[in-house]
DNA sequence: CGTCTTTGACCAGCGC
DNA sequence: GCGCTGGTCAAAGACG
């Protein structure tokens, strides 16, 4: 997973031409439009503060084996200049330390909920709208500046279930869905009617199954070494009514555990653990009901739900949490 | 032969 | 009710 999503990344940035485009012309109507919604975007900004999603995660070490030199090569920092330089060329959406600054505004004001930290969680809004994220519906937005023949791989494998001819564009617009069989994440793909050179992709749910192997075990990475993905088949345990519920049950206590808290039952957390093991499939899916109803089972809080060592495994526009209703604009420039 | 892609058909939602 | 549009399905073909 992080093999190939930074295998791409890297590709993409050695051998194309990277341009920069502003964030401002990514996601003008989005920002602009979600700019007048007040306490959605409060919402949107505290959602993207919270520390427990991956996008705040600090790189792992087995990301670090992967993009660091040896250490013998004794230069370190010389190379994490190059990398942040890299990064900084080719993704001009908010970073890592825009969050981090703004999630200590949020933190040092928890104790007292002023003017100033109203002042500040504003200030911090608006910082992050106006480089690029925005909110419709439960959808994140990825815009690449994709010169010829590139498709803006993001290191995940998809399988195409349609395309469609868009009204007024002449160019059509791809269906995607994650090969997983109950990953539930999609994406569309199409380039722009105004710029045929900007691919626009839009991403609907996450890619749940990357955090899987964290569940219970206690063993990260495992699935690296999971057999190859095979064509999905219809699952007889699981159909797509059940699917839908389970899916929207999970959502449903992620935004708000505490309700899911107080179910808690000894009754339930034997019987879930008894689910969970004999009739899932050990998928976020299952897990989730399961972690939130028994919060101390995993020797964790439910916060580890999202604080695996293996972040991030997830190509940026899927770092956010799909569990809330939230969409994200995202401006990312690649040429080919 | 199994898997993946293509593409036309079908369905649901929406506006008039 | 009708037409338009977006999203999905599924059969057929392509490919390794």
């Amino acid at each position: 997973m992080v093999e190939s999503t930074t295998n791409a990344l890297m590709t993409m940035m050695m051998e194309e031409e990277v341009i920069l485009m502003s964030s401002n012309s990514n996601s003008n109507s989005n920002s602009n439009s979600s700019c007048s919604e007040g306490s959605e975007d409060d919402d949107l900004v505290k959602e993207l503060l919270d520390d427990a999603t991956p996008l705040l995660l600090p790189p792992s070490d087995h990301y670090n084996t992967i993009i660091r030199p040896p250490p013998s090569d004794g230069d370190g920092d010389d190379y994490d200049h190059a990398i942040n330089s890299f990064i900084s060329n080719i993704y001009s959406g908010p970073t890592i330390s825009d969050f981090e600054n703004a999630l200590s505004v949020i933190n040092n004001s928890n104790n007292h909920q002023s003017d100033q930290h109203l002042e500040h969680l504003s200030s911090a809004r608006v910082s992050i709208l106006e480089r690029g994220l925005s909110k419709i519906e439960n959808k994140y937005t990825l815009k690449f500046k994709c010169f010829g023949n590139g498709m803006g791989d993001d290191g995940y494998k998809w399988r195409k279930y349609g395309q469609k001819s868009i009204k007024n564009s002449p160019n059509p617009r791809s269906y995607y869905r994650c090969t997983n069989p109950r990953c539930s994440a999609k994406k569309q793909v199409e380039r722009s009617n105004e710029d045929p050179d900007t691919l626009i992709i839009t991403y609907e749910g996450l890619h749940l199954h990357f955090a899987y192997p964290h569940f219970l075990t206690g063993q990260p990475h495992q699935s690296q070494s999971d057999p190859p993905i095979k064509k999905p088949k219809p699952m007889p345990t699981a159909s797509p009514e059940n699917k839908a519920q389970e899916i929207l049950e999970a959502k449903d206590v992620q935004a708000n555990p505490t309700l899911g808290l107080i179910q808690t039952t000894l009754t339930d957390s034997q019987e879930d653990m008894a689910n969970v093991n004999l009739g899932s499939q050990g998928l976020l899916e299952d897990m989730v009901p399961f972690m939130v109803r028994n919060p101390h089972n995993n020797g964790n809080s439910t916060n580890s739900l999202f604080s695996c060592s293996s972040q991030p495994t997830t190509p940026p526009s899927l770092w956010f949490p799909n569990y809330s209703t939230s969409c994200h604009t995202v401006g990312l420039n690649f040429s080919n």
